[in-house]
DNA sequence: GTGGTCTAGACCACA
DNA sequence: GTGGTCTAGACCACC
């Protein structure tokens, strides 16, 4: 299962950027390793029946970002650095990124119920962070 | 009672962080009106036994990020824009904040379980976005 | 010859300030890429014979503008985002500030000779924007 | 001469907003002092020949920042607080505005050549802060 | 009186 | 070793 994707279609982020976060999660998540080729353009367009053109513009800023290099004529493929975040630096940035939200929660004047409700709905709407035990590995 | 600031010493949360939430906090539930003067930063210190540089610090963070204008000579005060924001920019706002959460915690291949248990132990930690009705501390 | 920083202790520009804007502008310039570690805090202070604190000052608040990123135990490095602005970015950033400026300008009742006149000398005893052939100190 | 407006129909810049920055810089020249009245929202259309709804619009934008007050049916007047900016609170302010100015140039890699030439470009189209002699007063 | 900067030296957590 | 925080006390410019 080295890559499974999918879309929601109804949802109010783009398709695109639903494809650029999965992939991302995947690579953070050890599912696709350094120098992994991804599936084709065509292939993922006709397995999410998308454009081909949101596909390439997914793997287009992945690459921009570093995160993939394509190879032209060959494929796509995870690029080499990255190099797997230690379990204290995970901790680091969720903790940083955290800060950053209650601190915006704060000055925003929301309360602690309103920024549980916005990620649940967020959530919901994007696909992410949904619990779907595929794997017991991560229930903590 | 203009202004309220109190620390809690055992705290891992800087002091002067603790100050500049509380202060946003403040700002932004309407306790501390745009042109309103903070107490002196040797006032504030002497008021929670700590340096007056660990104030300044604080005061310096909120007059770089635009929350405070400094007059130097004169006092801070509370600068002028953002009078409040409407229940739509609020919402944008928060929106935005948790979208930029829920990418991190994905790119760090966190679940939402996890999301759930930084954020719960960041909120009691630093004692922000605690919902607590038991005294009359909060009177938002 | 990563980065080569220097103060002008005689100047009304604060050294802490002096620093920022050095690695900023060395950043932009190119000469700083993400991901380069900047000299340690201690190794700064040393060489520019000020305190370490003085240094860290200016590294935090290039932390907290986001254009650093700090990883506590191992140093501090150029952040991730703005690889570089395209041209067209450029232009738009570049306008946008001019027309705060004049703004301001306008609404403190100063000519457009004033205005001049106080970039010029905030140029001058910045050393900031000075274009300096004479020396091949900047490479650009 | 107790208030000259003008407007450059060609320009990127609202009508309305050059309104604004015309009233603005009036008032904090001197030449508007508190109390005093502006002429009518039909009065400046006419003279202006732009739509008086664009006139109100400019003048309801002063209203709300407070430069102004409204007093329906009497007409709208120069508000009374901003207390004459002393002389160096003036220099204060336009210091802070041309040091972001230039911060700003410099994070994005801008010479001082195209810095001028940004103010130049947008002070001719905008209109704003060109000598005209009126007064031999602001020299600089 | 006000804020702003700088120094000197201490201690902590992290790696 | 690294950065981060805090203290104590000094000096400055501004009002």
């Amino acid at each position: 299962m080295p890559l499974r994707l999918k879309t929601t279609p109804g949802s109010s982020v783009p398709i695109y950027r639903q494809i650029v976060e999965q992939i991302r999660a995947a690579i953070s998540r050890g599912e696709l390793a350094s120098g992994d080729a991804l599936p084709s353009v065509r292939a993922v367009a006709e397995d999410l029946v998308v454009n081909a053109n949101t596909v390439a513009k997914a793997y287009g800023e992945l690459v921009r970002a570093g995160d993939l290099v394509s190879e032209p004529g060959r494929g796509v493929f995870v690029a080499e650095r990255k190099p797997q975040l230690t379990a204290s630096e995970r901790k680091r940035k969720l903790r940083a990124a955290v800060e950053r939200v209650v601190a915006e929660a704060v000055s925003v004047g929301a309360s602690r119920a309103e920024l549980d409700a916005a990620i649940d709905a967020h959530c919901e709407h994007t696909g992410l962070l949904v619990e779907e035990d595929e794997d017991g590995l991560r229930t903590a």
